[in-house]
Order: C-alpha cells, then structure tokens, then sequence
RNA sequence: GCCCGCGUAGCUCAGGGGAUAGAGCAGAAGCCUUCUAAGCUUAAGGUCGCAGGUUCGAUUCCUGCCGCGGGUACCA
C-alpha cells in the first residue's frame, strides 16, 4: 500500500503511455522474462538514469529477480540483454555493477522521433480511460479570494487539464462555498451594524469589514456565535429576508469570482455551489438514519461513528446542514447523474480527516461505485501569524497578482523591450510567475508567503520559460528559406541530449496525471529549457554553413517550440513570442 | 493526550528502492563585432534531524526518539 494514495505503483498497468518507447522496451523485457525464466511479470521499470553516460534508459529488473531466482544479477542481465541486443532502435546496451542494464538509443532512431512532435504529442497516452469529477478552488462566498486561495485554484486547474490530455474525461465542477454558518455570521453582522450604501459601493472588501468586526465583536460576546447559527437556522428554513440577503450576497461575489478566475484563464463545467445540493438533504437524512448510518449524539444532533477516527456530525442540533452533509448530498448527486469513476478533491491538507470521514460516510451509505481521493497540499502560511480571514488583514489574490505584474512592468522597462504592448506582456509575464511559483513546488507542508519567492523572475522560474521560448521564437522567425535535412545529419551530443529529454515528454505528463501533481511538469520543462539554453549559448543556427545541420537545427527547435508549448498550456502559463 | 504530515547546502526547494544526492537564490571568478546577456560557463557550498531495522543496495520503506506544522463532533 503506498503512503500516498494518490502515487502509482509499479504493478499497475498503463505503466507507460501508449505507443511509447518505455512501452516498448518494456515489451522486449518481459517477453524475454516469459522466454528466458517462465515469468508472467508484466511490468519492468524503466528507468532514466542519473548520468546520460549510464545510457537513455536503464532497468534494475536483474537485480530485483536474484533473490527470486538464485542467480547473479550480471548473469540474469547477460542472457536479457541477447534479446534487448537485437532491436534495431538500439544502438547499444551494456551491463554494469551491480546488474543495471543501460540502453542507447540509435541516432538515425532519435533523430526520426521530431517527426512525432506535433501539436498532440503526448495526448492520450492512457490506457484505461476515467470519468472523473474533480472539486478545485473551493472559494467562499462569505469572504474574498485571498492569496492561500491560488494554491488549490492554480494546482488544481493545472490538474484538469493534465487530466484531460492525457485522456480522461474531466468533469470541472466549481464546488464553491455558497451556505454554512459564516452566511449567519454575516447576516447577522449586515442586519446589527452593516452600512447598505457602503457595501454597495465596495462590496468585497465592507462584506470582510462586517465579517472582521463580527468576530472582533464575538470575541467579547460569545453569545454573538449563537445568534449568528439563529440567523443561518432562519436562512436554512427559508426566511424570506435571510434568503434575499444571501442572495445579493452571493452574488456580488460570484461576480468577483468570475473576474478573477478570467483572468487566471480558469474554466469549469458547472458552477453548483454547496445551496445546490440543499434539496437533497432531507432524503439523506432519511436515508443514514434508515441504515444506521447517522446516529443520535449529543443535544440532538446526528453523528456519524466509525472504528479508529473522531466521530463526525452531519446535522446539527438545532437541524441545520453542515459541510459533510452538503458534501455527501453532492457525491450522491453526481454518481447519480454521471457514474463518475473517480471524484477529486484538490484541497488543503489541513481537511485530511474531513475527507477521510466523507469518503468513509460514503462508502457506509453504499456509494461505493467510485474512487474517492484527496489530491491534498499544504496550505499558505504567513510570516505574521495574524494573517487571516477572521482578523481582516488578509493578503488579497488580485493584489498579488498585480503586485507580480507591476514588478514584471518594471522589469520590461529596466530591459528596454520593443515589445508594442508592454501591458499585456507585463501581464503575462507577472501572473505566469505567480502560477509557476505555486506549480512548481510539491510540499505537503505549509508553504509561508514571501513575495521574493512568489514574484520570483529569476532561475527556475515562469520568466525562464518564457524567455527561453521567445529567443527559440526569434530563431524560427528568421530561418525563413531554411531547407529539411538528411537522415544521416551528424548531430552533436547536446542536440542528442536535447532529443532525448523532448521525447521524455508523455511519460513525464503521463506521471504528473497519475500522481496529480503539476510540479514534475515544471521540473522537466525547467531542464529541457535549461539544455535549449545552453545549446543556445554554445551553438549557431542560422549562421552554419552546412545546409544539413542548419535543416537539422531549425528542426529541432521547432520540436522545442512544440512541447514548451504544449506543457505550459497544462500548467495554464501563456507564452509571449516576443519580449 | 491521540491521529496525520514534514525535517535535504546559509536561504527557498527538487529527488520514482539504484550508480558520484541535484537546482535556484545569496556570495566568488569569467563570457556580448554572431540567432534577444531576462542568457551561458566555472569553482565553492551536505553527518539527507538522531538512532536502530529490512534489503544486493535506503535521502527514499519500517520502528523509536527529537523538532516544527496541522487536525481532533455541531466552522469550512
């Protein structure tokens, strides 16, 4: 059992994306496995190795069976590789210490891969397609988007779309927070001591006014927090004022919402919000207390008991719904309508135990059809402890992002670009940093805001990739007339290097779809970049006399082009052509 | 208390049981008469928290300890 639910493991099968070359060198393997010692294994590992000179593939499988079969590893390795030897893609294998197997690959073989590159390289790679329902962003209609808000919005978008071109059917639906007790809250606070004019002017922030002096308030008078649940009770029960007010409400923030996840380039499927699933509670409730699911705890209220985790309420005592209640009536919902085969949860690891009790819950009430995961990462602390929601200090999304694009603005000006539009690429260059900043790193841990790192422009970097694409861009511009290439171009090893990582490219979005994370994309494009860079620096393109190595180069870069192209559209990061 | 996660270079972080543990930042030394120097090259920087265990092989898996963070019934 793996530690992480959402990692692969080595016996799963569409292991490697189809039609690939790992598919095939694991083919050879295991055929000469069944050939050579009867074995049924239907997966090897293949490997990159740590060093190009330990080959472009590597395979521990030899030292992984000596125990099984009692033999040397270079032994087992010996009588393996006399079948590995014949494929004429290979140009070589070797052996060494302890027992890896090391394959090159042939040139003429890699050089004939550009062909492949185009617009769906990498596509469809998945041999067992999924539906799959996912719950990404979550924003509350009660409070404003903050900054923490961007590492589920921008991961788990970038997991859509991951998702989605390796193959699966992905159902975006915004989950978004529309009811629970903070409506209660600020319903109370609008009714006791809220200014209508002001809100109207400026709702977002005199909506988290109100809700900050309520909690201020409630911190003298407790007593507050009851009338706040009375007020969402009334809400429940479909008070008429109480249910207009929560409708203006959200409304002024859907509004905001939508401006925000446009300019993200965030798009989903359906847009139901936790109200949605209201008129599915009364029958769950029936339904859990029907099948002893739903028992009575204190006060009256129903809880859910399991075997070794906390007991979970799922309706209060005074008969309103919570967040589990409204979660479980989603999961019924969809497998209802959809069947899905898997339902996604793209949310902090801080509410791990509330979705182990949901996917618990749902699995006692017989939903059982599905898989359930929760793609869970660290949450976004602040240096300053008081940075929250309820203290009102809270660090806006929108201001972030301007923030990144006014030092991008500076930036272009400090460069001199001839760039027509500075604005729009002060644009892309600023939000492309911040999404990268927040894709490219995979904690689990609590992640604490520093501007330096989150409007990073330097190294490993959005700013990197963009600007490696655009010198790339300025190559392809001017190599107009450029004829093709023979097959038997003498490359050099940079270029052969550079080959290989770009025909990497399925396998890495493959990986990044089966573990739901964005960051191994940013690695790999980080690397192939950091090749183009050098092969830059070190090589001349539309200078080289030889009209077969310029073909060839121009053609190369035209391949680079391709997958940058390709990879930043899943992390959802545009590409400027000039800068 | 109990449960979960994390501890890798001065800082921020990659690292799929595999070979000499890698990047960026900061600091040091170089490279623009050639396709965008927003770049490239080189050197320096490590007890992978500590101690055991499993394994041909452990930063990676298991156990214990220490440190940090999160969660722990009517918040989401």
């Amino acid at each position: 059992m793996n530690k992480n639910p959402g990692f692969y493991s080595v016996t799963e099968k569409s292991f490697y994306p189809r039609n690939s070359i790992e598919e095939d060198l694991n083919a050879l393997i295991v055929g000469s496995l069944k050939k050579n010692f009867g074995l049924k294994q239907e997966i090897v590992e293949i490997e990159y190795p740590s060093d190009r000179k330990f080959g472009d593939y590597s395979c521990n499988i030899s030292m992984k069976l000596t125990r099984i079969l009692k033999r040397d590893p270079i032994e087992i390795a010996n009588i393996l590789v006399e079948d590995i030897r014949g494929s004429d893609y290979i140009s070589r294998v070797e052996i060494k210490r302890p027992g890896f197997i090391n394959i090159f690959l042939d040139n003429k073989y890699l050089i004939d891969q550009l062909r492949f590159i185009g617009e769906q390289y990498g596509k469809d790679t998945v041999a067992y397609k999924r539906k799959i329902i996912t719950d990404i962003s979550h924003p509350n209609a009660a409070k404003p988007l903050g900054v923490h808000h961007l590492l589920s919005t921008i991961i788990g978008n970038s997991i859509n779309n991951i998702l989605k071109y390796v193959g699966h059917e992905v159902i975006r639906d915004s989950y978004w927070g529309d009811w629970g007790t903070q409506f209660g809250k600020l319903i109370y606070a609008y009714k006791s001591f809220g200014d209508k004019d002001k809100i109207k002017d400026d709702p977002i922030p005199e909506l988290l006014n109100i809700y900050v002096e309520f909690h201020n308030r409630a911190e003298e008078d407790p007593s507050l927090d009851d009338k706040a649940r009375y007020e969402f009770k009334k809400l429940e029960d479909g008070d008429k004022e109480n249910v207009e007010l929560w409708g203006w409400i959200v409304k002024l923030s859907k509004d905001e919402f939508f401006k925000l996840y446009k300019r993200l380039g965030i798009v989903f499927d359906y847009y139901y919000g936790e109200s949605f699933y209201l008129p599915l509670i009364d029958d769950l409730v029936i339904e859990g207390k029907k099948k002893n699911v739903f028992i009575e705890g204190e006060e009256g209220a129903l809880v859910v008991e399991f075997k070794d985790i906390p007991t979970c309420p799922v309706v209060k005592s005074d008969g309103t719904s919570l967040y589990h209640t409204r979660d479980i009536a989603r999961i019924k919902y969809w497998l209802k309508k959809e069947s899905p085969d898997e339902m996604v949860y793209v949310v902090d690891a801080a509410q791990k135990l509330h979705f182990i009790q949901l996917f618990e819950i749902s699995k006692m009430l017989g939903l059982s059809s599905c898989k359930y995961r929760h793609a869970s990462f660290g949450r976004m602390r602040f240096k300053d402890k008081s940075m929250s929601t309820r203290k009102g200090n809270i660090l806006l999304m929108e201001e972030v992002l301007n923030e990144s694009v006014s030092k991008a603005e500076k930036i272009i000006e400090e460069k001199q670009s001839s760039v027509s539009d500075k604005q729009r690429l002060a644009e892309v260059i600023g939000i492309g940093a911040v999404k990268y900043s927040i894709l490219s790193q995979n904690r689990t841990t609590d992640i604490v805001f520093d501007w330096d790192r989150m409007l990073a422009f330097d190294g490993n970097s959005s700013l990197y990739i963009q600007y490696t694409y655009t010198r790339v861009c300025s190559i392809i511009r001017k190599s107009e007339g450029v004829k093709g290439y023979k097959e038997t171009v003498d490359i050099l090893d940079i270029e052969r290097d550079l080959i290989v990582s770009l025909i990497r490219m399925p396998r890495v979005v493959l990986r990044a779809s089966k573990e739901y994370c964005p960051h191994i994309i940013c690695n790999y494009i980080y690397e192939v970049c950091q090749l183009v860079n050098s092969y830059y620096n070190s090589c001349h393109v539309l200078n080289e006399k030889d009209l077969d190595t310029r073909g060839f180069r121009v053609s190369l870069l035209k391949s680079v082009i391709t997958v940058i192209k390709i990879v930043m559209d899943l992390l959802q990061i545009e590409l400027p052509e000039k800068m």
